[in-house]
RNA sequence: GGACGCGUAGCUCAAUUGGCAGAGCAUUCGACUCUUAAUCGACAGGUUGAAGGUUCAAUUCCUUCCGCGUCCA
């Protein structure tokens, strides 16, 4: 139970205390629990509201007000952050919300009589850091102008005759340093519990990633679309290239995924005449973790019947905007030590991206027509390689160029080798992936995709290998996908046929057939646009956050192994 | 999966070339009725992530393992 000899003497330390507190009560005629572990505490204000009404209220009026008789009474409870005995007087801190509020305990004034006096202040005596207590008194401002409660046994409605403080519960185990709070990262982590506590950063990113959901759910309450729950537990995990986690149903005996993406079933909904509709829930993929991936993430997913994915290009840049104003009231953020403005956007066809990014020092540049007929592809791809001025590894020592050509030429090298490299919309998409997406760090959509690694997405009409498809990325990475929806049920049968033929390949992140969605896409789907939004990026680039770990509040970790079992 | 880095008291961190494992905070005891990283005095707190190796001697050097982080894929 005691991970060291310090914490199990810690806890019999506490418990003795517990035990004078519980004698101290009964004095009052308070049982063990009701002294030790009462149910309820009547505060009559939180110490954000309290901070919010008198923070501006000066120590002339304080001084004035006290001098006519008139004291603001309160009653407020929280944990303490701080506390300093001083013989016969000390001072305390309450955090309550991430907020906090200075108590001045006189053993004077804690009582209506000596004898209450005494009890109060032995037990003000017994508190520790991190217990949490309720205290009531008058507010007033200290020499050095900090506004305090002056803990008193005033004549509070409803508290006449009850004590000035309150014990509501012990911290049995000591509290990080009070001055550098809880560093060690896994620590952080693996202890959230007080790592929100001890770092009001932490609090902060997490109230403003419910802001984030809140606006977003707004955005789209207002435009008529319907918020709806779909299974994360499949039979058949489709709508993105990726590999799920497996479970089992024991009574129906069947195996399941966890669901990689909530699409097929929303597209269902818009057949089923839910022309608008959004869901936002976790998404699980069974891959790597680093700080941008997190193997259970937030998706928002939206769908839009009548409409393309130039319609949703607009409408992506109206949300992101929305968001960012209704949750920092700005559409500037700063990620990384960049500054972002999330008003301002630009887009690119991907072909353009990889033209626009591509490394000086690299061979020759890349044109439209590079990427128009395979053979011209290929044979230009070929001579990227024999480019002899760049076949190192990149290392620190390079300058920006010759760092950027030789990244990306290793790369290529690692995907060409790959099962990927015979197919050239594969190769365009990775291709891109490596040469551009370190450079998107302002809003950036990149538009048309091709064909080969979007299955799920409408064919160009004037160009067949191309869909209508785009990506947006903020900070260096992908924040969202979105598409005008295949809704041919033959065309969709068919690509799904050729992912089977690529799964075959050996490419297990290729699309499984799903048929009861060609069944359902045969019964007619309106023309569609779809789109997925990353909630904990989009969190991420909000709040300045560098790691997706640090906006979810229990990230994933492996755990700590189990101590080498006694003989 | 690969490279690099980190792991020392509850927390934050030291430890010289391989030479007695330390400090601050927190805890315990004492003093102090406007402190705020309160102050002053005293005490206590360790399997240096784990296992093995080299050595007269290992926190330090070597090997393996565990956990975490950063970068790359």
């Amino acid at each position: 139970m005691y991970e060291s000899q310090f914490e199990e003497k810690l806890y019999n330390e506490r418990r003795e205390k517990l035990r004078q507190i519980a004698a101290l009560g009964q004095k009052a005629g308070l049982s063990f629990a009701e002294a030790t572990y009462p149910n309820s505490y009547a505060a009559t204000i939180t110490i954000p509201e309290l901070r919010a009404k008198y923070d501006a209220l000066t120590a002339e009026q304080f001084t004035a007000d006290l001098e006519a008789g008139k004291k603001i009474e309160v009653s407020i409870a929280g944990r303490i952050m701080a506390i300093r005995v001083q013989g016969k007087a000390g001072f305390a801190q309450l955090q309550q919300a991430g907020q906090r509020m200075q108590l001045y305990v006189r053993k004077d004034d804690v009582g209506t009589s000596p004898e209450q006096s005494d009890a109060a202040f032995a037990l003000y005596k017994l508190l520790d850091l991190g217990d949490h207590i309720g205290a009531r008194g008058f507010l007033f401002r200290t020499r050095t102008g900090e506004l305090t409660v002056h803990v008193s046994a005033i004549s509070l409605a409803g508290h006449q005759g009850k004590p000035a403080l309150t014990f509501l519960a012990k911290a049995m185990l000591a509290l990080p340093d009070k001055f550098h709070g809880l560093e060690d990262t896994e620590l952080r982590y693996r202890q959230r519990y007080v790592d929100l506590f001890v770092n009001p950063d932490v609090r902060d990113v997490f109230v403003k990633r419910a802001a984030i959901l809140r606006a977003m759910r707004k955005f789209f309450d207002a435009r008529g679309y319907l918020e709806v729950e779909t299974p994360m537990m499949q039979t058949i995990a489709g709508g993105a290239a990726a590999k799920p986690f497996k479970t089992h149903h024991n009574a129906l005996d069947l195996d399941l995924s966890l669901r990689i993406a909530p699409e097929l079933y929303l597209k269902r909904l818009v057949v089923g005449g839910m022309d608008r509709v959004y869901e936002i829930n976790r998404n699980f993929r069974n891959e790597g973790i680093d700080t941008s991936h997190n193997p259970e993430f937030t998706m928002l997913e939206f769908y839009q019947a009548y409409s393309n994915y130039h319609d949703l290009m607009d409408l992506t840049q109206e949300l992101i905007a929305f968001v960012a104003t209704e949750v920092n009231g700005t559409t500037l953020t700063t990620f990384n030590g960049v500054e972002i403005d999330l008003s301002k956007w630009t887009k690119l066809s991907m072909r353009e991206a990889i033209i626009k990014w591509w490394p000086k020092l690299l061979g020759e540049r890349p044109n439209e027509e590079t990427f128009s007929i395979p053979s011209k592809f290929f044979k230009w791809f070929e001579g990227v390689f024999k480019t002899p001025s760049v076949s190192k590894m990149p290392t620190s020592e390079m300058n920006a160029d010759e760092y950027d050509a030789a990244r990306v030429k290793l790369g290529l090298v690692l995907n060409v080798a790959s099962p990927i490299g015979n197919d050239m919309g594969k190769l365009i998409a990775a291709m891109f992936e490596i040469i551009a997406e370190p450079h998107l760090i302002q809003p950036t959509i990149i538009y048309d995709f091709p064909l080969a690694v979007s299955p799920l997405s409408k064919i160009k009409p004037d160009e067949p290998d191309w869909v209508e498809r785009f990506e947006f990325y903020i900070g260096g990475f992908e924040i969202g996908n979105a598409f005008s929806e295949l809704n041919d049920p033959d065309d969709q049968r068919a690509r799904f046929e050729a992912q089977l033929l690529e799964r075959e390949r050996g490419d297990d992140e290729a699309h499984a057939m799903d048929e009861d969605y060609v069944r359902a896409l045969g019964y007619g789907l309106p023309p569609t646009a779809g789109e997925g939004v990353g909630i904990d990026r989009l969190t991420m680039v909000l709040t300045g956050s560098k790691s997706i770990r640090d906006v979810i509040l229990f990230p994933l970790l492996r755990p700590q192994s189990a101590k080498p079992a006694e003989e």
